[in-house]
DNA sequence: GATGTATAGTTCGAAATCGTACAAAGTGGG
DNA sequence: CCCACTTTGTACGATTTCGAACTATACATC
């Protein structure tokens, strides 16, 4: 039977807690002057699923209010990395571009990453990162949705 | 021969920082008002690990600039909720010690979130979570140990 | 013991996060 | 059309995070 201890729910989301931070500080140490993990983030997000998103739809995206895309998407802005414009089809809202430039940091950041990572993963059994991957995304979708009311 | 694709640790920590949020918004929503994620995380630390550390041995376990512990520590000692003394062996450091208040909440929070785990944990199979659970702990272990110097 | 260096903690200012309140634009019922 | 209600984005203030500079204490080398 399987055991409900709620105390294992504990010590993963500690642990996540900390790798988040670890892995914050490398992305955040690859990045230019001025721009912090959540800039990437949203570069990331642009490019890997569609431009030309409403700030909205990505604050719920990222389980951030608002007001604080609002602030992250100026920073980019004022970097040149995206563009705003209005909505042609609601008068609200606004829709995200990326700039070429912007396209071009989120590439290089990965490349940079990427030779760190294979550092790392020298010392690492890259298996068993596979394995644990399906498991983190059900209980991220399964969270996600006990979040929905 | 292993893979060593960076794309896995991309993902990976993609779905860890998604979790990390999430379980933070789930935590602080169980706190008292005015308490945050790094308060609780502190309580936690001096009740699992042990009490009378001093603040910069907690800023590093934490990954923390010590202006940040500092801040922290105010806070729970504004909420009565850990006591800081002079270090007897070291006049320019200091101990933090919890109240029995601090011991308190901490346990109550726990409780609280158990039930909520309880109910998150009747649609996850937990056999999963302890199968991750070591493999994170050893990443944490590594990444830690990648960021020495 | 004197002096230079390292460490612990705080203060201060800048940037980030977020809740509240608001203006502008859309939506639906009468 | 008019009204109430919703939704989008922003301005503002409070709190958090964090780097730089500072004080006080410890240590080490002479």
């Amino acid at each position: 039977m399987p055991e409900h201890n709620p105390a294992v729910f504990f010590e993963v989301f500690n642990e996540i807690g900390i790798i988040e931070q670890l892995s914050r500080a490398i992305l955040e140490a690859r990045l230019p002057d001025g721009l912090i993990a959540p800039h990437f983030t949203v570069l990331n997000h642009l490019c890997r699923v569609e431009d030309g998103r409403t700030p909205v739809d990505m604050a719920r995206a990222f389980q951030v209010p608002k007001t604080s895309m609002t602030h992250t998407l100026k920073g980019l802005e004022a970097h040149g990395l995206v563009e705003l414009r209005p909505n042609p089809e609601d008068g609200r809202s606004k829709r995200v571009w990326l700039t070429q430039a912007g396209r071009d940091l989120r590439s290089q950041t990965i490349s940079a990453l990427g030779t760190e990572f294979a550092r790392l993963a020298a010392d690492f059994d890259t298996d068993r990162l596979l394995a644990i991957r399906p498991v983190l995304t059900d209980l991220r979708i399964m969270m996600d949705a006990a979040r929905d009311p």
